[in-house]
DNA sequence: TCATAATTTTGACGCGTGTAAAAATATGAC
DNA sequence: GTCATATTTTTACACGCGTCAAAATTATGA
């Protein structure tokens, strides 16, 4: 430990804490001052410019907890992922915090950490909180659907990435169409190339069926056989990659599928089956080995031999997601409930 | 879209909207209430038993803005990082999330998006939460002093991962010991083979200057000549992938540096050198040319070749972290600052 | 059984802001 | 200069919970 000496920072402005004292300072009422806060078009522009040139020169600000319980929408909106660690939700947790800002949404994020005692946990947190609404990438199976069926009963609950498991309370459900995504790199693999295998990732989600099952119809469809890779084994880990790498690994050192196309029900899946491909030299040998993957994880195209996958439209999801909220929020809550599902671009790369 | 009908979740626990309402359908007062929730020892272990009862028969969730408008300490405390999608941030958050929960702390992320207008807003959001104390990796250079002065005034600030910028309010810190992570790989690089040249990061934070500096540093202790390559004209991008990529793209395409042994500033940039290397068959062709990183990013041990690095204790950081601004928000603010230096542990792989 | 300590209840006020209704004032057209 | 209208001020209450003091109740132990 070093230690230093804390320096004081005058303060350039003075503070003031309270909308009253504002007021007293500003020379108008707290009442006015508080509409102009929530719309300043609603008060005179003189008395605008007026506010503004002296809240210019003091620091005050708003106190947000203050605000949100009185107002009878709080402008909050909770989002919860499987894991901050995974740059899918990443990207989407950044994206939805943009397309949020711009709607005037404050984000609360949280990590499910792939358990649903702390996702329960989560929702619980959101309910205190009175947030407007949720957007949920769902951990699947194992959900405590108690705890959503409260929440759906306080705010509007969209789903997102992969949907809930069907016991769960029906929600709005915005994502990727599979059978589209899956069957456009199907597609793209038996035209290049032969025909894939599919590895899939644990089962821990919607997805992981949803994606053998459109990689089996479009194999059908096309026909050609459809065949999984055994991934039971790795049982129910979030770490991807170790589950992809530990898999091929094994097939690969039986000398399994070293020539074949395997198509991965996601990227971080891929990533660690190429890892197991080039550790058994599998890429350098100019042998026909592709592997494939999904949702175009940023990190794909640096991989080597660089990641052939299809884009998810992130953006896409994140805003189709928040609009949904919002209207569900607004407008009161209509008894049918929307399943959007966006379209994923093919990104082909080297690796397939 | 689709459209599906949403089902109605009837409750299985009559709904209880405030305490008031709890404390007489379990037939207590509401202040012992409220001292119960505060803390269930300071009531009768029959009472306690009581409302323990009860409260499980029912949906009562407690409202979060009133009680931390009310209590003199919020429990919140904010953290602000460049990015979500950089996975030392990533993991960096997920530990301060679980260290923070251990301490009954609720965390408010917020990313700053590389960006000072987007950072000074942030900061002045939690200003806003009056949160107990906010942890910051911060931008660098060009951030907002006003803003983090005046939030030094409100709350206790720790910086994390890169030290402020000189002119930034003296606060504590909390990171690593760049001479002992840079010294570390170079004296394990210089043993294994031949003394490295260092690729930078852009100059965003204080890392880029500390690393380069700890780098130059033991070159000179063991007698070897530093060199560092030019990536300045990759200029301010935090897509450190992108700026590894190009720079040694570059510097390969021209035949330079393909027999050295290159360090990193950090393994995202790495990761991008790794690429162009790969680009240009470097490390197929059982050449001398070894890249290490910094950091220990979840995938570069993925990476072919795995990448060899430093791993930051992002655990020690985190908890440190957190001590450090519990203590602060508690024990009054002491006129002396800390820095808190972690080692970082080696990690030789395939790549160096 | 009683004195004493511990706990609970009652009643009240405070936090900082939203919000509604009525009263006062400013604005702008004539 | 006058009047209709738009805006602001005043006044008041509300939100849900923390917290305090005093009174009432209950538990404890000799």
């Amino acid at each position: 430990m070093v230690y230093g000496v804390r320096r004081s920072w005058p303060m350039a402005k003075p503070k003031i804490k309270t909308m009253k004292e504002l007021s007293e300072t500003i020379g108008i009422s707290r009442p006015t001052l508080s509409r102009y806060f929530r719309d300043p078009s609603v008060v005179r522009p003189s008395t605008s410019k007026k506010i503004q040139e002296r809240l210019s020169e003091v620091d005050y600000v708003y106190n947000f907890l203050t605000t949100r319980q009185n107002r009878k929408s709080t402008e909050l909106i909770g989002v919860i992922v499987p894991s901050y660690k995974d740059l899918f939700f990443a990207s989407l947790i950044e994206s939805i915090e943009q397309s949020a800002k711009d709607l005037g949404y404050t984000i609360i994020t949280q990590s499910s950490n792939g358990d649903s005692g702390v996702e329960a946990h989560a929702v619980r947190k959101l309910r205190s909180m009175s947030v407007d609404g949720a957007i949920v990438a769902p951990i699947g199976v194992a959900a405590d659907h108690d705890a959503f069926a409260a929440a759906s009963e306080d705010f509007p609950l969209v789903f997102v990435d992969s949907r809930p498991a069907k016991s769960m309370p029906l929600a709005d459900f915005v994502g990727t169409d599979n059978m589209q995504s899956i069957g456009a790199i199907v597609e793209y693999l038996c035209r290049i190339g032969d025909p894939p295998v599919f590895l899939g990732m644990p089962h821990l989600n919607a997805n992981a069926e949803e994606r053998e099952h459109a990689y089996r119809a479009k194999m059908l469809e096309l026909n050609h056989e459809a065949k999984a890779i055994e991934c039971a084994g790795a049982g129910g880990s979030w770490e991807f990659e170790a589950v992809g790498y530990a898999v091929m690994d094994d097939c690969f050192g039986r000398g399994e599928f070293t020539n074949s196309t395997i198509l991965c029900a996601n990227d971080r899946v891929a990533i660690g089956a190429i890892r197991a491909a080039n550790k058994h030299g599998l890429f350098s040998r100019g042998g026909g080995l592709r592997i494939a993957g999904h949702d175009d994880h940023p990190l794909s195209q640096y991989m080597f031999p660089a990641l052939t996958t299809v884009a998810q439209d992130v953006e896409g999801i994140a805003d189709a997601a928040i609009q949904l909220v919002a209207q569900r929020a607004r407008g009161g809550r209509s008894t049918e409930t929307v399943e959007v599902f966006l379209n994923a671009a093919m990104k082909p790369r080297e690796s397939a």
